[in-house]
DNA sequence: CTTCCTGTAACTATATGAATTACTGTGATT
DNA sequence: AATCACAGTAATTCATATAGTTACAGGAAG
């Protein structure tokens, strides 16, 4: 499949909430930003709201993060926008009358649990106000280079 | 895309391998087990035999595990045959004209690549030998009930 | 030399995600 | 209240990843 980029534009689009907060912040102005359309980015921002994260006001430009980017985690914006795939999946279709493919699935369910939620439990570890911090630290080194 | 049952279909094929090693294994009795064509076992296998999990004849239907259950983990494996694709993908392309387009990659790598690390982790102290011994303990526990 | 099988390439079918088009309805401005 | 800007969302199209299928060359084993 094209591989899905909704985690990583939901989380640059609520860097940029936060960032550009001052701005006038349209759809056709966060898409731009993100390079996709601006009916992706409303879409984006459904689940956002639905999850939580943000405020929007129908008809008018004015999204908001609900709450501050220290508590708002990337496993939190991971189950808003992507909650229903597991990490690793399962063949669903096998043998029932072979004895590994009648048992496999249960095997399986398990361990690929436990690899996701190690990985889950570092996403939660890190917040919005990490990557917001982050984002201002790159662009510094960036601006302290000479410039051509 | 749809989504990608490589990894789960080569557990699959491995604990055959060793299950029904008194067997004849060809592509379409495994086909069978996993409820698929021969030849996505066949190219399953290649890609096995090239991360020298198994060993195959051409011609010839004797494909075996190349070392001891134990010795082969659940991250050689996918690393075998999803080796390529990271779990959480970066939107590759992004403004660079903005503070948020123009960094977030770099940030984000970073806190993905943690956040795979820790399910290879898991990944790679589960061993074929698990898998097995499951398998086999839950093939026990239906044995057990009163059949009807 | 015939049969069974692997290894692959080429093609088709299907599923998912993103982009596009189009529309409804809200809010702000005058 | 009329108009304009914009959110929300459905429906459609387009692109791409995977799996399934067909086809065939070549090895193994009788």
């Amino acid at each position: 499949m094209r591989v899905s980029t909704r985690f990583s534009d939901s989380i640059h689009l609520l860097a940029f909430l936060n960032i550009y907060a001052d701005q006038h912040l349209t759809s056709d102005l966060i898409a731009s930003s993100i390079e996709t359309s601006p009916v992706v980015v409303r879409r984006l921002m459904g689940k956002l709201r639905q999850a939580g994260l943000i405020t929007t006001t129908p008809g008018s430009a004015q999204p908001a993060l609900a709450k501050p980017l220290a508590q708002i985690s990337l496993l939190q914006i991971f189950y808003a926008v992507e909650g229903d795939k597991p990490l690793f999946a399962v063949d669903p279709k096998t043998n029932p009358e072979c004895i590994v493919g009648g048992n496999i699935q249960t095997v399986l369910q398990q361990y690929y649990q436990d690899a996701q939620t190690a990985a889950e439990a570092r996403l939660a570890r890190t917040s919005m106000q990490d990557i917001v911090d982050n984002i201002l630290v790159e662009q510094a080194k960036k601006e302290a280079l000479p410039h051509n």
